[in-house]
DNA sequence: TTTAATCAATTAAACGTTTGTTTAGTTTAA
DNA sequence: TTAAACTAAACAAACGTTTAATTGATTAAA
């Protein structure tokens, strides 16, 4: 995996994100990146294959921060819980072509091997924030709450943001053209509402 | 628009929804609607007016009914905020194919037309959402929360699920071809989940 | 130092399929 | 008889991939 390959790779992301992984073509790829149809072939053997180094190529290091702040022991689940916002949402809004076509790919049946590959990856993560929310629960600082959709949940308002962003430009009055307007200000948001969310949702309360 | 439309359209819906728009063909579309290739041409012009024939063929009477839930004097806003997440749920799991080509779409520019039709609808439904919000707030018994933000989780929460349906089926340990257990599973959830947390998440706090 | 050999990197061109759409003709029903 | 419904066949264009030839750099022998 040299910088060419790298290269290649960033270009098909950004297609891939815009155009759907059907409606890019090898020659949009090769097109973008500067290179000769044939190098993609001789690259990585396919254009499936290509999708595939390119999910391996950006999963690197997620699951390494979720693991090093689940055993960190000075912070509290509230902290915890903070924390993984902040994390989630720069990490998907600064990778959102990226997180794109992975909810794409999940959502349509195009590869078994590449959806089984981005659930594997996903269904680890999931884990990892269950078991953040579970020592909440046993330290009684968190209520009884459906876990999988309050995963869910947060995995679902990002993705929305990032899936819709036409619809939400149009709302907020953003100029649809304007990435880096409209990612400091989604960033900003979605940090301040999922966090009084979550708070009101998982809070004991007193009734 | 006889039953021979609306058959193709079906059969179309099933396929965007599997394998998405650009990964079906239009002698796809025909095998699987058991008519001849020239007949979608025929009937629609091309491909992509089909696209645009099914949305307005699933579009209906959403829109009627949650405006007339909003002029309805007797409800409060919590009564009000129950309706909309029950219709919702009902609404998306049983439409969840034409809604993960809603999704799919919206995400990716393919035909700026059917986008933009899209986000017209959404767009619409948005406002008439924001009405109840504000209603509430109006009468004090919502507080004051990110709009854009709480609609969105809403609708994030929902999509979540439909688009991301293999990795709870692998989650929640449902066979991934029981479609009808899914759906049940997942109304019930859904409502449940949604209703515990904009309750806490609306409620105005006297801390 | 020059020459020859070697091998990966790169290319233009062509491969056979599949794509969405159209044509020209046939069937059906009023 | 006429117009709409329907069909098989063909269309050019685009698709992912492969081929065969060429380049450029590295290594070994003369």
């Amino acid at each position: 995996m040299n910088d060419k390959h790298k290269h290649i790779l960033e270009a098909a992301e950004q297609l891939f994100a815009e155009k759907g992984f059907n409606g890019t073509s090898v020659r949009d790829i090769a097109g973008a990146a500067g290179v000769n149809i044939a190098m993609i072939s001789y690259y990585f053997g396919s254009k499936e294959n290509l999708m595939i180094a390119l999910i391996d190529y950006r999963s690197e290091y997620t699951r390494d921060i979720l693991e090093e702040m689940n055993n960190n022991k000075m912070l509290t689940p509230w902290d915890k819980i903070e924390k993984l916002i902040d994390l989630y949402v720069d990490k998907i809004l600064n990778n959102y072509r990226f997180y794109r076509i992975m909810t794409l790919h999940l959502a349509t049946s195009q590869s078994d091997e590449i959806r089984e590959k981005i659930i594997e990856i996903k269904a680890g993560n999931f884990e990892l924030i269950k078991k953040i929310i579970l020592e909440g629960q046993r330290k009684n600082v968190f209520r009884k709450i459906d876990m999988e959709l309050t995963i869910g949940t947060v995995m679902g308002t990002i993705a929305q943001v990032t899936s819709s962003r036409s619809l939400y430009c149009k709302l907020l009055k953003i100029d649809i053209k304007d990435d880096d307007g409209y990612r400091k200000k989604m960033t900003l948001k979605l940090r301040t509402h999922l966090k009084q969310m979550l708070k009101a949702h998982l809070h004991i309360q007193n009734t």
